[in-house]
RNA sequence: GCGCUCGUAGCUCAACUGGAUAGAGUACUUGGCUUCGGACCAAGGGGUUGCAGGUUCAAAUCCUGCCGGGCGCACCA
């Protein structure tokens, strides 16, 4: 927050409300900018001789001239060059303090806000569509907390489709899956899809589907024990992958366990008439809101999806006591979102909700489904993307043991995944080109994990007792240190904007950069042959540096690594 | 047809939401290991921000109209 108080003491100088500051483009220019034109319009002045008066009046405040080295008029600019001293001490020092909490803040003052993602379904794969929701909805739950709220991370798990029934159809009548070794969730997954392209044209098997979906909505005969069963495995193997990710829900809410509550609430929106019947269907009409018309329930008499969400919606409120509550689902449910939000709203839940869109993952020859077969499962993606670091890491480490590269390969194979998944921002579509993600030069999450390793060498080569005793900060003089404290400095402000926005790209980016410059002063400048004060100063600049990639990592899900 | 969304360097993406010379990575060319880990660093070329108008001191960003891609619009989730 150091820049913050320097923001401060600089409106206060002003005698301003408020203002909003920027970074000039080139250091030479300075270290924090105010654009002058808001209020020399105000003021009814031309915005470069406003600069230049105010660059006067602020240089003889006594006040300013301790936290500041120059004010300078550059056009519509007044540019302000931090005192390296101040920078360097009070930079460090905040770090070193504040370890894993700096960066941090309390501006959600402890509001409760519910996120739900991940949502797989039971006896469908797990795919790298939804590895894109849990790495993006987990980033986001870290963000909030990191910025003083409450969050409860949940997940919704559909257990109650037809996708069901069509993965019994075909598991009971190919006797193949219940003899491979895979786990049974995974192969529950595999069967589903082939399930799908055996029912197109295939109205025998089609109506053998709905007569196993009918038994398992009636919650009786063989077909809803074996839904039992299965059921737990899918469970099982979503905890497996959370468990590998690093991932912990508060709660895991399940459509089978919300339909009947649902039920119970669609009686009770027909009598208020927010609900009607049409065409034989029950539907909201919300016409007049220009939000078209969202089925509820079919002419047949069954649920659809919008049944459970409504119970479940009610649920999150009443039980958990809510300030806010946010879905992380794609983008294509924007309508059916803002359907959902609607009834809600009429029916008095008056709370913020908010549908958190990203768009899809595809590959580089088409469009990802899983009807068409060209869905890329978690297991595939992780397990070719680990065989290409394996290569790497065992040709750079011929003395360790497999026990040790395996250990490196399985966190780099999930910051590689998770990076990958959050660097580019949400409406974009990712094409996952597994070539190029598996080459890990540049913007990647190995190059920022590499040079982690490099500054930690350092330190333990450096010696851990020299940062006993007196420390000096003022020696950090060097251009590239300066750099390197102003970046520390604009961390916590970067935590705050992704949240705001919602966007941990802005993060991914910070941390690439803040990984370069390190890179950068590491070339230029050699820490462990300097004279012993310098580089007791150098040593506790690495130490922060390290310490701000680690709680960035953290916020994305991601665990540094000491060696690789 | 209506609605939402995207279009920026060969490719993949940024640009603090209207501000300073539109920046990174990659690919390409060139240079750097007797130096703290070369999964590294440095330098170079590469742009009419899809097109055409408009708004103003200032537009990749806002407004209008086109063009092109993607998605969504009653019983999938």
């Amino acid at each position: 927050m150091v820049l913050e108080e320097l923001k401060l003491k600089i409106i206060t100088a002003l005698k301003l409300e408020s203002a909003v500051f920027s970074y000039p483009p080139s250091l030479d220019l300075g270290d924090l900018s105010l654009a002058c034109f808001d209020l020399a319009k105000i003021r009814k002045i031309n915005p470069v001789i406003l600069a230049q008066e105010l660059s006067v009046s602020l240089k003889n405040n006594l006040e300013l001239k301790s936290y500041f080295l120059d004010i300078k008029a550059v056009g519509p600019y007044l540019n302000f060059f931090i005192s390296p001293e101040y920078l360097a001490v009070e930079i460090v020092e905040a770090v070193k303090k504040e370890k894993n909490n700096y960066g941090i803040n309390k501006i959600g003052h402890g509001q409760r806000v519910m996120i739900e993602y991940s949502n797989g379904n039971t006896h469908k794969e797990y795919h790298v569509g939804h590895l894109r929701n849990i790495s993006y909805g987990d980033a986001i739950n870290n963000l909030l907390n990191a910025n003083g709220y409450c969050s409860v991370p949940v997940s919704y798990i559909n257990d109650f489709g037809i996708h069901v029934a069509k993965t019994i159809w075909n598991w009971r009548r190919d006797p193949v899956y219940a003899e491979r070794p895979e786990p049974r969730g995974y192969l529950l997954g595999r069967c589903y899809a082939k399930a799908s392209k055996l029912l197109e044209d295939n109205p025998d098997g089609k109506s053998e589907v709905t007569a196993i979906m009918k038994e398992i909505e009636n919650r009786q005969g063989e077909n809803y024990k074996f839904w039992q069963i299965s059921r737990q495995w899918s469970i099982e193997y979503f905890d497996s992958i959370y468990k590998e990710l690093g991932i912990k829900f508060k709660n895991i809410f399940y459509e089978s366990e919300a339909v009947d509550a649902g039920l119970a609430i669609v009686k009770d929106l027909i009598s208020q008439g927010i609900l009607r019947k049409s065409e034989g269907a029950i539907i909201a009409d919300l016409e007049k809101y220009d939000l078209g018309v969202l089925p509820v329930i079919r002419t047949n008499g069954t649920a659809l999806y919008a049944v459970a969400d409504l119970a479940l919606a009610s649920e999150k409120f009443n039980k958990y006591n809510l300030d806010q509550s946010i879905y992380v689902v794609d983008v294509r449910q924007s309508l059916y979102f803002q359907q959902l939000f609607k009834i809600l709203e009429l029916i008095g839940y008056n709370k913020p909700m908010v549908h958190l869109t990203y768009d899809f993952v595809t590959l580089p020859d088409g469009m990802m489904s899983s009807r068409t077969g060209n869905v890329i499962t978690y297991q595939e993606l992780k397990d070719r993307v680990a065989a290409k670091l394996l290569e790497e890491t065992k040709k750079r480490h011929t003395d360790w043991k497999d026990k040790r590269i395996q250990a490196v390969v399985n966190n780099l194979t999930l910051a590689t995944i998770k990076f990958e998944m959050l660097k580019v921002s949400a409406d974009k579509i990712i094409t996952f080109n597994i070539e190029e993600a598996a080459k890990f030069d540049g913007y990647t999450a190995c190059y920022i994990q590499y040079s982690y390793a490099r500054l930690k060498s350092i330190v333990r080569k450096g010696g851990l007792n020299i940062l006993s005793g007196k420390l000096d900060l003022t020696e950090l003089k060097d251009s590239k240190e300066r750099s390197l404290l102003l970046k520390i400095a604009k961390y916590p402000e970067i935590v705050k904007i992704a949240a705001m926005k919602y966007n941990p790209s802005e993060l991914t980016k910070y941390l690439f950069e803040l990984a370069q410059l390190s890179n950068d002063y590491y070339h230029e400048v050699n820490i462990l042959k300097s004279e012993m004060k310098i580089k007791k100063a150098r040593l506790a600049l690495i130490e922060a540096i390290a310490q701000v990639l680690t709680n960035g990592f953290s916020i994305l899900g991601i665990k540094v690594l000491e060696e690789m």
